[in-house]
DNA sequence: GCCTAAAGCGCG
DNA sequence: ACCGCGCTTTAGGC
């Protein structure tokens, strides 16, 4: 029973919880204060949610995502808009726009540990119930710490040297964090059988128990053994295999594959062979199949904001690192398709724009970034384009690289001076910001330590050395950080505009596709992965042309949106095919 | 026995 | 001597 009902012109309702598990809502119109929140029983969250979100989407301001979304969206509540406090909150805290941070400093704004497992996030009835957490004699995010905390992030932005760009930059960080959580929910669809057939095809059928080997890796660690003249060499640890390999007269520093290939011994082949087969057993083999996949949806466990650039992390499903082997197990439910499209050279593009190289910004237009730098620059092929450009963004200073870039400085100064000036700021100690106002954190004690101590009098020569290194090594950093972290502030851009299109698709009939992903996502088109630079939509095939257009002109409407009037094409590679069969 | 670090390799 | 990650396995300290 609310006594106030929030009038329909809420821009934000904010949301706490009681110790009860309980929740408290309080609505703010646009400009004005918090009206008296209303309490809002837990067994009716989803049904208050979801009245509030057809009369007047608001963006819900929560403490932490997952903590909330992954009930509603089991319930069948889909929201349009978030402020999600916690990330944003990571975001104020060290953002070089914000003028008085001190207020973030000093607040014990922790998120509560991530959902772990397979079965935590998903869209099942299997999930943890929000009214049978254990209560805490002072939850940290009732209604008042909620309002409180929004205040003082909302006073930040508009404080703030840019609010434009910081707003976006919240907006679009709430964003993916609402995507992550639809993500788990709707998964994306895998093909169990096919992931089985390329195990077996490279492993040999798959063995009764996970202990034993299969048998094609079996043989390639006979051969192996066989060639070293040693049968009881052990192959799985690498010092021990390296004693072996020096017993046969293979005289190696480590057992990496690189280090491996170049000698000339018949040990080799069958020894990277098995290597090889090995991780595909261990990182990716019939027991990750059995932990991750279930009913044909493979739903790892997504951390926005996870990494300091601004990039998601994954914990749990190793969603980040799918070899590429296994994409063709990625495959479109009957009548459905899958859309996938990635961003060519995202990274240099974000640095073209930010830095406003028009050179740069004209190399790219239209076609292959790198093609472009031939085209435009004294570099003569594209693969040295290559190099030299992720040079540039990674900090190379010897090499083929090293080589190459004087002239990526002469064909783009500006782009080049912007990022050797982020180098400059970092090894001095100073915080660097992406475009939009992430930043990064403060330099560790160790690092400043460091420093001091090869600046005193009696600094020994090894002093100087490890304060000169750690001094480039955060130039590194810093000089990367801009660009992966606009990178990834794109990427967010893109798939915040890519989501708010697909919920307007009209809903077809799925049976399947609804038992799989769920009452919200089994029957419309779906963000089903994302990958730093890459996409993939999970559609029902008769939308998938106007999906693809939808993410075609979601990378114009990002670009526009960050760098608004910019001249710099960010260009998609886009397919629609039953299976993710990219090579 | 538990925990952390490092090696190695997968992804962008 | 080129950035950012996660995962599995093994080694080694306690």
């Amino acid at each position: 029973m609310q006594e106030n009902p929030p009038l329909p012109t809420a821009h934000w309702c904010a949301l706490g919880q009681m110790p009860s598990g309980d929740f408290m809502m309080a609505a703010i119109a646009a400009g004005g204060e918090p009206q008296e929140p209303v309490v809002v029983p837990a067994n009716d969250l989803a049904a208050f949610v979801a009245g509030l979100e057809a009369s007047s989407a608001p963006r819900w301001v929560w403490h932490h995502t997952p903590a909330i979304y992954a009930t509603l969206l089991a319930s069948g509540v889909r929201v349009e808009r978030c402020h999600d406090l916690t990330l944003c909150h990571q975001i104020l805290r060290s953002s070089e726009f914000v003028r008085d941070r001190s207020a973030f400093q000093l607040l014990d704004w922790a998120a509560p540990e991530p959902p772990q497992g397979p079965t935590a996030a998903t869209a099942g009835p299997a999930r943890f119930d929000l009214d049978t957490q254990p209560a805490t004699s002072r939850n940290p995010f009732e209604i008042t710490d909620v309002l409180r905390e929004f205040e003082r992030q909302r006073n930040a932005v508009n404080t703030s040297a840019r609010p434009g760009r910081l707003a976006l930059l919240l907006a679009a960080e709430s964003a993916g964090a609402l995507i992550a959580s639809e993500l788990a929910a709707a998964g994306l669809p895998w093909d169990s059988r096919e992931h089985d057939r390329i195990l077996t095809e490279s492993l040999g059928p798959r063995p009764a128990t996970y202990a034993e080997k299969p048998a094609k890796l079996a043989a390639a660690g006979d051969r192996v053994r066989a060639a070293l003249g040693d049968p009881n060499a052990s192959l799985d640890s690498p010092p021990k295999l390296l004693t072996a390999l020096r017993r046969a007269g293979i005289h190696a520093s480590s057992t990496s594959q690189w280090e491996l290939a170049e000698y000339d011994h018949p040990a080799i082949a069958p020894l990277l062979e098995y290597k090889k087969l090995s991780r595909l057993l261990t990182a990716n083999g019939w027991a990750w199949l059995d932990e991750w996949v279930t009913d044909d949806r493979y739903r790892p466990v997504y951390l926005p904001g996870g990494v300091v650039t601004g990039r998601w992390a994954s914990s749990g499903g190793g969603a980040l690192q799918l070899p590429r082997s296994l994409r063709p197990a990625l495959r479109a439910d009957p009548g459905w398709k899958l859309v996938s499209a990635d961003v060519s050279q995202l990274e240099p593009r974000a640095l073209a724009a930010m830095s406003g190289d028009r050179a740069m910004a004209s190399a790219g237009r239209g076609k292959d970034l790198y093609e472009g730098i031939v085209r435009s620059s004294a570099i003569e092929s594209r693969d040295e384009a290559k190099i030299a450009m992720l040079g540039a963004m990674y900090g190379a200073t010897s090499g083929e690289s090293g080589r190459l870039l004087p002239h990526l400085r002469r064909a783009f100064p500006a782009a080049m001076g912007f990022v050797d000036r982020a180098a400059e700021t970092g090894e001095r100690g100073g915080a660097v910001s992406t475009w939009l106002g992430r930043s990064t954190p403060p330099v560790e004690p160790d690092w400043q330590e460091a420093q001091s101590l090869a600046s005193q009098p009696g600094a020994t020569q090894r002093d100087e050395q490890n304060a000169r290194r750690a001094a480039r090594d955060r130039g590194r950093f810093t000089r990367n950080f801009v660009v992966q972290g606009t990178a990834a502030e794109w990427a967010l851009a893109w798939l915040a505009e890519i989501r708010r299109n697909l919920a307007a698709f009209p809903e077809v009939q799925s049976d399947r596709a609804a038992a799989a992903s769920g009452p919200v996502f089994g029957r419309r088109p779906h963000l089903a992965f994302f990958l730093h630079d890459e996409i993939i939509v999970h559609s029902p095939a008769e939308h998938a042309d106007a999906v693809a257009q939808v993410v075609l002109d979601a990378a114009d409407t990002a670009a526009e949106l960050l760098f608004r009037g910019g001249d710099v094409d960010f260009r998609l590679d886009l397919s629609i095919s039953d299976r993710a069969t990219k090579s």
